[in-house]
DNA sequence: AACTATTTATAAGA
DNA sequence: TTCTTATAAATAGTT
């Protein structure tokens, strides 16, 4: 209804899909309303702009459709965005950003201004942004997890040969002395057989 | 719109009243989707008919959205003993599901038939189980090697321990013999600072 | 924010 | 019910 017939796709330009949404949203308000006055039935209607403004239309004293209601805006009170870094990054696949560039990007939609100019569009490319984040973060942790237990693999079987040396060099020193080594280890509990069980057990597990 | 104008009243008329319901309902749910699809921005709209039957608009992907559709839906079959036999919707909050149930949820997606009966709210749940199902994955991964790490942390103090024991025992002993473990452990490249420095930082890396 | 030319929704009738 | 059609309403583009 208009100059002309629209194709039902998503308006680009930002200032006219910011008209339109005005005046569909008015009226798609008006004809909800007059669907539960006409018909005695209950409406509710949320729409939420991109950048989360809500707006509601709820047909009636319905405790817990209000209810609901409340209940989300409480909940998403904290999901807020503002306005969109269009511009700025000509689309294309989630790229990486460096930490100090994610920041910023998350900031902006964070304490952004107040009106309505960030579109759907614009959260999934963040959405893209952090997911590529947590990825590149996730695998960097595990990549230090691995080393750290590789190098403490490593570390474990030097010490080990040392000590086995070590108890080698004792016991060919004691075979012509007096044998009063053997006492201090045990109290220590570090019995050759229970150590190194113990210690293969964990590595094995943790690499398969 | 019509013949004739209408007085924004409840059409007393019971037949008239269904058929107007009928037909703006209709009207409404386009109208919400197309406010959806050209602003881009998210549309629920919930319709129930005095029978307690519902009819649901819901623009997309997002979670919470979903997720209040979803709680309404559960808080609203307490309230009233709702007759409608809705599709066979899994339903539920995002419980965890055993790896045997989330691999048959997830093959029923897959290989699932060919038609158009997959609704986004269907999507919605299916990403929420596997949402939870890899939070849990990953924390238990992390919960492996950690454990691991420190496993291996306590072994290495522990052969450390034993080590400078076993080092004390062979220097008294070799106080009064002669001296030759010193160019066996050279040999090895484990000397004890050496080792300790290299152990102790891939340890603090770590935790921290 | 108003103004129209048009399109769209729909009330009443078939 | 569904379809048709006259008309009311909504609204796209313009000012």
């Amino acid at each position: 209804m208009g100059r002309k017939k629209v194709v039902m796709k998503r308006i680009e330009d930002n200032s006219s899909r910011q008209v339109t949404f005005s005046k569909r949203r008015g009226g798609l308000m008006k004809k909800a309303r007059e669907l539960s006055v006409l018909c005695d039935v209950e409406v509710a209607l949320l729409v939420f702009s991109s950048r989360g403004k809500q707006y509601v239309f709820c047909s009636g004293g319905n405790n817990s459709l209000a209810e609901i209601l409340e209940r989300y805006r409480n909940h998403s009170e904290e999901a807020e965005g503002s306005k969109d870094a269009n511009e700025g990054c000509p689309s294309g696949e989630s790229s990486l950003l460096s930490p100090s560039q994610l920041l910023q990007l998350v900031q902006r939609y964070v304490e952004g201004p107040d009106d309505d100019n960030v579109s759907v569009t614009d959260l999934v490319h963040l959405e893209e942004q952090l997911d590529a984040a947590i990825v590149q973060t996730r695998h960097r942790k595990t990549q230090l997890m691995t080393e750290s237990v590789i190098t403490l693999q490593d570390q474990e079987r030097l010490l080990r040969e040392e000590n086995e040396l070590l108890e080698r060099e004792i016991a060919s020193m004691t075979a012509n002395d007096e044998p009063s080594n053997e006492a201090a280890i045990r109290h220590l509990g570090l019995e050759d057989n229970q150590s190194v069980d113990q210690s293969q057990q964990a590595t094995l597990n943790f690499l398969q």
